[in-house]
DNA sequence: CGAAACGTTGACCGTTTTCAATTACAGTGG
DNA sequence: CCACTGTAATTGAAAACGGTCAACGTTTCG
């Protein structure tokens, strides 16, 4: 966690805004209703968001690994909406909410360049919101690939595409067989040309 | 379509800068590529996002219904990335790019309330997916009442939670029979007390 | 009143999940 | 350089699950 850059444009902000803290795993990093000071980075292991209901009850609502930036949403409001929970030994970075806004409110690039970054992210998740309605497998596969879901581990892939790997693997097979795929290499698949 | 209302932040810009156009099915609105010069609201109907890869086939990126911005990652591109097809009879609203970027470098206000929606629509888009890793349908359709997803009708929740109709009600028979939910009325459930 | 849309339930069947086991690498320390 | 260990890649089989088709009751609205 020592040379960890932050992603654009907090990576414009001046370090003495940056901070690193490490959580050991099941403590609580802020609490719903809390005060909402700072955003986070997880620079390390993962956290989890959840909201505890009127009934007592507990629904997670997100949870957020290496890359990930937390509580964005803070920013504009005066509580925090959810616990935030340490799911493992994990690194965070915190930068203070009061210099961000104040930042944004100073800095017209720097506003554009969060708004960029926030359009991306929705343009990702719808992406990945479709792919999950298309069905069967293979389909969702096929389509996932297409749009260049398939760069890490089939693992990773699996997981954003809401499959288990087995049937990840299966639909890869599958494809391969009907000519809709082609296998490169352990774990490595190509579009073959029409 | 006549009084139609742009949702915050958008509100706040001139009527002139709005204009409103209808599209038949399967027309083409713009074509990947092309230089973006407007944002797009969907104010009936429903429009196909989708991309058309180097080995020529289609992905479906995204399908946005009445009361969805689309485009605006296009805000920050030279370029669409992905043809906007009408899926049926649609009227959009749309907004001149440049008249919006400058509004957002000279109104800090605006940009502020332009990122808030942002925000909070990855927070809700982040909600949906992990709801949608939630096994089985009971249990998603569980989560999914404890974080508000039923406020609608059971189809509009159905959707959200990426299930059939059928699958929802069974799942909320389910629960109802477990004693994990109460029903108030047609279509009505609610959380019973600990 | 009739059409249209929502609500609800049953049965059937294909798909996926789950559990289990095996193979293939990559990194680590001896 | 090799045994050793952990993670990723694969594949098989059985059981569970959810999608689809079908039918019907109910509420809404022109």
């Amino acid at each position: 966690m020592e040379k960890f850059t932050l992603p654009p444009p907090f990576d414009r902000l001046p370090a003495s805004e940056l901070r690193h803290v490490s959580f050991p795993e099941s403590r609580l990093v802020f609490q719903q209703g809390a005060t909402p000071y700072e955003l986070f980075f997880v620079t390390e292991g993962a956290v989890i968001l959840e909201r505890h209901t009127e009934a007592g009850q507990k629904v997670v609502l997100h949870r957020a690994t290496a890359g990930d930036l937390i509580a964005e949403a803070s920013l504009f409001s005066d509580s925090y909406h959810c616990d935030c929970m340490a799911q493992a030994n994990t690194g965070l970075a915190t930068l203070n909410k009061s210099a961000v806004l104040k930042r944004m409110a100073e800095d017209t690039t720097f506003a554009m360049l969060l708004l960029k970054r926030l359009a991306r992210q929705v343009q990702r998740y719808r992406r990945q919101l479709e792919l999950r309605s298309v069905f069967p497998a293979s389909d969702r596969v096929m389509a996932g690939i297409l749009d260049g879901w398939l760069n890490g581990t089939v693992l990773a892939f699996a997981n954003d595409l809401g499959l288990s790997h087995e049937a990840t693997y299966r639909a890869l097979a599958t494809l391969v067989a009907q000519g809709r795929l082609h296998k490169v290499g352990r774990g490595k698949y190509v579009v073959p040309p029409p």
